[in-house]
DNA sequence: CACACGTGGAT
DNA sequence: TATCCAAGTGT
């Protein structure tokens, strides 16, 4: 369809017609339209909870590795009062090797505040979801926007790096998100609810799969023609250097190696066979306090330990 | 605000 | 092989 002449005002079906980003807004969501992936979370039967279960899967976690476990979970507790049911440890255990398993545990205390709460449904309300444990600014607006439709600027990494490229015009976004960013975002957001949760499925969805951090695909981008970052020639990314994570040899790989011992025992664990998974004894007692301390293992009298029961 | 926090696939 | 990166949160 071509653009009609801009109107003098503008009328109530294209109330965002002269917002900053509108010239964004239609090419993105018609390519999501037409390209958005088959998740099992944007599925309608999912619901709220479906959603919340993936998100926390997704803190940081490629799709490919939660796909499975999402659909373990959902199975296992299909609403939050199954899982708030269940033992800590049992979340843990089945949390499986996605990382960083707080997550787990966090999620089956939101289980648990869901239930005593909010009569065991997931809440619609921005406030009440951030006052859940495990989730912050990110998942907050997500759940609002992706179950229940609500217009919320949705910030993660795929839609700052968008943002960064579309329309400031480099390479990556600052480390941390930036009260510039969440300006931006807001002022980009459509006006009306249905096509801003649309949106923000959608911006996030060109950042997975199109503007991708190495190698994107400006060939196929619906935007490429008005992106920032391309129109300038693709500028190196210059600022400080990206923060990269090191991990061997760190606290958190014997926490990891740890922890695995722990999920595939169904028995309380001696100490001696935590003992093998690392040979400095001292970093392998700090692992160990700092999983005990983080209530992911539970120590028993007479040197045991296992997932916590409670 | 910088850092801790898991894991595995891709380059 | 060494890095980078993946829908962040909590402190």
């Amino acid at each position: 369809m071509t653009a009609p002449t801009k109107p003098p005002h503008s009328s109530p079906a294209r109330a965002d017609a002269d917002a900053p980003g509108a010239d964004l807004h239609s090419p993105v969501i018609d390519w999501f339209d037409d390209n958005a992936r088959d998740l099992p979370w944007r599925r309608p039967e999912a619901g709220a909870w479906g959603v919340m279960i993936s998100e926390f899967m997704l803190q940081q976690t490629p799709v490919s590795r939660v796909l499975p476990v999402y659909e373990q979970w959902l199975a296992r507790w299909p609403r939050p009062a199954d899982l708030a049911a269940d033992a800590p440890g049992e979340a843990v255990r089945a949390w499986g090797r996605l990382g960083y398993p707080r997550r787990a545990l966090r999620l089956h205390g939101a289980a648990v505040a869901i239930t005593e709460r909010h009569g065991g449904d997931v809440p619609s309300d921005h406030a009440q979801l951030l006052a859940l444990p495990g989730i912050g600014e990110y998942t907050a607006a997500a759940v609002a926007s992706f179950a229940y439709g609500q217009r919320h600027a949705v910030l993660d990494t795929n839609v700052r790096r968008v943002f960064a490229r579309a329309v400031t015009g480099v390479q990556y976004p600052p480390n941390a998100t930036t009260a510039a960013e969440r300006k931006l975002a807001r002022a980009l957001l459509p006006d009306d609810e249905p096509t801003a949760a649309r949106w923000a499925a959608a911006s996030m969805e060109l950042g997975a799969l199109l503007c991708t951090a190495k190698n994107e695909t400006c060939v196929r981008c619906p935007i490429a023609a008005q992106c920032a970052w391309r129109l300038a020639g693709k500028p190196e990314h210059d600022g400080p250097p990206r923060r990269g994570q090191t991990y061997a040899g760190t606290d958190r790989q014997v926490r990891g190696k740890l922890l695995a011992v722990l999920r595939a025992a169904h028995v309380p664990v001696p100490q001696s066979a935590l003992d093998r998974v690392w040979h400095e004894p001292v970093q392998r007692a700090r692992a160990l306090d700092g999983l005990v301390a983080d209530g992911l293992v539970e120590p028993l009298p007479g040197g045991l330990y296992r997932l916590p029961l409670t």
